[in-house]
DNA sequence: CGCGTTTACGCCTCACGTAAACATC
DNA sequence: GATGTTTACGTGAGGCGTAAACGCG
């Protein structure tokens, strides 16, 4: 019995397949095989049931995995207690949606790799969903969403909110106006859905008992930013960029009384995650994230 | 950074030279100091300062130890919780005195290797500093000896008591007569210094006023008991050797109103001992051992 | 010079990746 | 046939023991 051949059990056992834990191991998948069956031989115990589609945890692994990982963070434990960088190095892969990619994410990097000079940091743009499917997979360590997960593997912990202004081009509608009378008029420019701002948004559109009839959606903000700048429709950006675009007279803020509902964003990874670099970059995150802030792009 | 070379570093740490912690782990000196300078290596500090004529720890050995200690133990809970005879298995060393030897060390030989079948027991004979030495510098796993160690590096366990009488032959005293005053015309046969008999010994020859003037020692119960036996002088034997010795008309037993002190003897292994074995075959020794039992060689 | 540790070297096992085979859906 | 895991095999690094060297008492 090895540390590699516990982690690999580790890893495997944990990870949707032998192939996203080999990725993860930066191993190819024949090598994971053997290093499992190996630790197998070695237990006298069999520990994944290979007769179904994909390899289940037999009792015997089921029994374990929470020592494995035990020793792995003894291992982890025993290496922070000498070397300073030591098991803070290597490669961290996270997920983001793109308002963070837009507005933190510089800054989360700069600190990042400040505080681990050793680290590859790999963050991956996509959409919520994706990003929590990735999370669960194991091919993510953490990813930072909208909302709460609603896979129970995943642990969410709150790491601040975005707001959301009504925005139009100057040209298309006089002060005073409102979010919900344009779009009787114009289409409504927003994010695909999916994204996580699809929940505020039907929750603004159910409050005020308006129907967006023509919808007009796109995957990322930068386009939906430049569409109603052009006059395309109504829509809503994140606070910092209304403001920006708005105080350049590109844009018209329809600061109605209705405003959207904040939108809540939580750092999500395993619930069993051991690593204690997960939590250093989450303490990191709350501490950097600011979903207020204007995108370096203006 | 292995397991391997974390068990090598921890019994060169904990074993009096490189020497020792290779033979227990049944590796060459070369191949065991390797694994440590791959630890170091991987580790990127240096635990042993080899300045001296003798490696000792660095500040860093120092503050490794008890991580080590605690991976090594995880490991052996971790193979404990799934195959029961695992962490049981291998060799293991232990020292008793003599009189063990002759007494409960076959019964304990016998449940050991019934309770731990893939166990190789390698009990050594010797005189009571010799197996402390033994434990102390890490060549034995244990030892029952007479009376508390005087190391602070070793914990002592009370596992019971044997209980010695004078004897006599037959044919040199007649009844009713104490060993006392056969000290004054017949030489004291007993066992060489150093012995555990030796302090209950004295004690009680401090107490009658009596001093031995001719004294015969031996390194073995067995050559005292022939000895006694033959008619050489007089001395103690254990109790049940002297009842059934006397039984056959063979020896006298001196009950007079002096009797020798009991002699306590303990169980002792390393006070940072981690293996679960060592303290399964405490609980083992404290059932089976009795050292009022009569020899099979009677 | 003895003792304890390290270095040098030849040997062989072990762990890796590529590629093919196998099994399940 | 697509996906997921294992087997076959050639290659290279790593761990082993023997033997010689080093360094301190």
């Amino acid at each position: 019995m090895t540390l590699k051949q516990l982690e690999a059990f580790y890893l495997a056992a944990t990870c949707a397949s032998f192939a996203v834990a080999a990725q993860r191991l930066h191993l190819s998948i024949s090598s994971l095989s053997k290093r499992i069956v190996e630790l197998e031989q070695s237990l006298g115990e069999t520990l994944f049931d290979r007769a179904g589609h994909r390899a289940a945890l037999t009792p015997a692994g089921v029994r374990l995995l929470p020592h494995a990982a035990g020793m792995l963070e003894s291992a982890q434990k025993l290496l922070a207690s000498l070397g300073k960088e030591a098991g803070l190095s290597g490669r961290c892969r996270f997920g983001v949606g793109e308002l963070t990619a837009l507005t933190w994410l510089p800054r989360l990097l700069t600190q990042a790799s400040l505080a681990f000079p050793q680290l590859t940091l790999e963050p991956y743009v996509d959409i919520g969903t994706v990003l929590e499917r990735g999370v669960g997979d194991g091919e993510l360590d953490f990813a930072v969403v909208a909302g709460r997960s609603s896979r129970s593997a995943l642990a969410s912990h709150s790491i601040g909110e975005a707001r959301f202004l009504w925005v139009v081009a100057t040209r298309l509608a006089p002060p005073g106006m409102g979010a919900a009378a344009l779009l009787a008029t114009l289409p409504l420019v927003t994010l695909h859905i999916g994204a996580g701002t699809t929940r505020i948004l039907d929750q603004w559109l159910a409050q005020q008992e308006v129907a967006a009839e023509r919808r007009l959606s796109c995957n990322g903000w930068g386009a939906v930013a430049g569409m109603l700048v052009d006059g395309v429709g109504v829509g809503f950006l994140p606070e910092g960029w209304a403001r920006a675009l708005a105080q350049r007279g590109q844009l018209r803020i329809l600061d109605g009384q209705a405003a959207l509902a904040p939108l809540h964003y939580t750092f999500q990874s395993r619930r069993d995650e051991p690593r204690l670099l997960v939590a250093k970059m989450r303490e990191i995150i709350t501490r950097v994230a600011d979903f207020s802030a204007t995108s370096a792009l203006f």
